[in-house]
DNA sequence: AAAGTGCTCAACCGCCGGAAT
DNA sequence: GATTCCGGCGGTTGAGCACTT
């Protein structure tokens, strides 16, 4: 019983690919599109497991492909999608145009993680002032982050590793949006993009509420509720139907669908709206489950 | 200059879930 | 329903490089 192996290992290369390789996979995804990856290293004439394969096209050889570099933006994109969904590191790539699910978890293994943490990490360093540290093995350092950013005061939301290729519209929602004539918009948005035109049914799945809550002045949050938009930095006021909030930690910026403002705004405050939209959300990941 | 140590990141591994049979 | 196939995911490894002693 049990499964077969993705392909016999034997007589296959390992290891770094040459250029050569590299060439060779390319030429035949272009020629013969992704997929089939099993058979694909026989078809290519290559002598290599299809699982490698899909994984050097992937995260190496795209075209679409960005290396390196990552920007202030991204980087607290990056940790703010971690501290919400944790080591989903597909689910954070999905949001990060160009990156690939192996590059932003190196990134935080050697970076990001080491430099995010929490206060009671901190404490129980300078407490043990090196000794636990020098203990701690390169794994459990690797490993260790999400669960204690669990349990912070941002609990990781705990959602299965699914491709989120669709958007669950609630009615209401559905004919707010038929009736202003908006267009749901695609996952894959560029990031600029991204933060630029937020879809409502996506609002919940791309940020931690109540960090974003918590981050906003109040006097942002009154004239949010007066449905007066923000002056940004630029002087440029937010779009129409849409008002922006500035992040006063990351200089992000989001932006608060008209309508949501409107039914935020028209119900029985913020708090009991935010929780009714919360426990739908919870709803949602239950099916999910 | 050599040895030791730490860091980065491409690649591998094992497992999982959905689809097909 | 059981089994197999396949694509995809997150965790881990190790080669190569950079830096320090």
């Amino acid at each position: 019983m049990g499964r077969r192996p993705c392909c016999s290992k034997v007589g296959l290369n390992r290891g770094a690919w040459s250029a050569h390789e590299d060439k060779i996979l390319a030429d035949y995804i272009k020629a013969h599109g992704e997929g089939k990856w099993r058979d694909l290293p026989k078809r290519a004439g290559l002598k290599r497991c299809g699982k490698s394969c899909r994984l050097r096209w992937l995260n190496y050889l795209r075209p679409d492909i960005k290396r390196g570099n990552i920007s202030p933006d991204e980087e607290d994109l990056i940790i703010r999608l971690h501290k919400l969904l944790g080591n989903r590191w597909s689910l954070i790539a999905g949001r990060l145009p160009g990156r690939t699910d192996n590059e932003i978890k190196n990134y935080w293994n050697t970076k990001l993680g080491k430099e995010v943490k929490t206060i009671p990490e901190q404490l129980n360093e300078e407490r043990d002032h090196g000794k636990l540290k020098q203990r701690k093995s390169k794994a459990s350092l690797r490993t260790e982050a999400p669960k204690e950013l669990g349990e912070q005061s941002h609990p990781v939301i705990r959602t299965k590793a699914v491709r989120c290729t669709k958007v669950y519209i609630p009615q209401h929602q559905d004919d707010r949006m038929a009736g202003q004539n908006l267009e749901p918009r695609s996952n894959e948005q560029a990031l600029e993009s991204m933060l630029e035109d937020v879809d409502p049914a996506d609002f919940f799945v791309d940020f931690d509420m109540q960090d974003l809550l918590l981050e906003v002045p109040a006097d942002d949050v009154s004239r949010v509720c007066r449905n007066e938009p923000r002056e940004d930095s630029n002087g440029v006021h937010g779009r129409e139907g849409s008002n922006r909030m500035l992040s006063p930690r990351s200089g992000l910026s989001c932006h608060f669908h008209g309508a949501m403002l409107e039914e935020w705004r028209d119900g029985d405050g913020l708090q009991s709206k935010l929780a009714s939209e919360l426990n739908a959300l919870a709803s949602l990941l239950d099916l999910e489950e």
